[in-house]
DNA sequence: CGATAAATTGACCACCCGGTCATTAATGAA
DNA sequence: TTCATTAATGACCGGGTGGTCAATTTATCG
């Protein structure tokens, strides 16, 4: 048995992806409590009895879907990490804001869902996951952090896990801000707010 | 008409105390659309429809809590502004995250409230709330930035609003941890921390 | 084609929601 | 005590929820 018994994973492609699609809006515009089982089917423009047959509680698709959009995020991050070894700490750090900033406008509804998740989420398993984007962050900025030590470029004496918090703190307050103010096309200077962060981050306010 | 026709301010002192407290539970366990005017009447030991004849809606009920959880958090912010006026910039961080580390401690359930508000929040009138704390919020941190540029405490140089978007951020995400670390009774170096917070504001990373 | 198996459907279920309002209970003045 | 006024009550309403399942359509194969 090596194919996988779930039923969702058998469909047409086609309809997989109306499936996901209406699912992704639903819980993008809604949280976990408030997104409707009945609204999701509308838009795919199924019977709700095929859905709860290819997801058997709206728990299950959920998970399906978070674990999409947390999966997004991290091709992102394994992406802009590994093309951008090479670079000093503060060209990285702007990379790594780019790439944010491009994720979400590539991907805007999968961003709320990941926000949604990070910041509020009375999702089901909210722990695990919080706990689980917890580990992936530490890794990742702490990998950029780690680097950057071994280069000079920061204090090593420095708290490592501290660090990571700073930067995990700001970078997504800071996006976060840029999804809601992109949300509304309120625009900003991206470069100004680049500049600035990476200064921030080196020299402090002193 | 001088005084107040709010019907739930005619109310005797201990029901307007009893029908608070269920609200304050149940809009800090549940968000918004979750929260359940069925359970807060229950809570309370009143009748639905005497709910409903002191506030009008739900949403109404929901402005009152809300109003009052931010009261209480000016409040804080307000007494430890004052009472660290001539600290300098570094102690004056340090009072800062005591008194937030305090008012969760005191008012957990506000703080909740307080957290959902900012972060998440499908609140009716998300937008006019959250534009109004963060107006709030530069109000206070830029008095306080502004104070430390005055006495060349920080460098004068430094765009200020950028300044107090990392100030907001990481002292808001620090505090939020602390609130779900102290939900969970794990603990933590309060003061390793407020250290370190510190430290990093002033010099940053390197 | 016919028969069997598999996929799809939507009416239906029990439950809960915010909100209403006729009925009942408490209050206070004459 | 009587009676009018006001406050409190909870049964009830329309509507939405996640989830089920008998009935129907579609696909498969001899």
């Amino acid at each position: 048995m090596i194919s996988s018994t779930n039923k969702f994973d058998q469909l047409p492609t086609e309809k997989q992806a109306r499936i996901v699609n209406a699912s992704i809006s639903e819980f993008a515009e809604r949280d976990y409590e408030t997104a409707s089982m009945n609204k999701v089917v509308e838009r795919a423009g199924i019977a709700k009895g095929s859905l709860f047959n290819y997801f058997k509680t709206k728990g299950s698709l959920y998970y399906h879907i978070y674990h999409l959009a947390i999966g997004e995020v991290k091709s992102y991050l394994r992406k802009v990490r590994d093309e951008t070894a090479d670079l000093l700490f503060e060209e990285r750090l702007a990379k790594i804001v780019d790439s944010g900033v491009q994720f979400i406008t590539d991907h805007p509804r999968l961003a709320r869902i990941y926000f949604r998740l990070i910041y509020s989420a009375d999702s089901p398993d909210r722990q695990k996951i919080v706990a689980e984007l917890q580990q992936l962050s530490d890794d990742y900025l702490g990998e950029i952090i780690q680097d950057a030590m071994d280069r000079g470029e920061i204090d090593s004496q420095i708290n490592k896990s501290q660090a990571v918090f700073y930067l995990d703190a700001v970078l997504n307050r800071f996006l976060k801000e840029f999804h809601e103010s992109s949300s509304n096309d309120n625009q900003f200077d991206r470069d100004e707010w680049v500049k600035g962060i990476t200064k921030f981050f080196s020299k402090g306010l002193k």
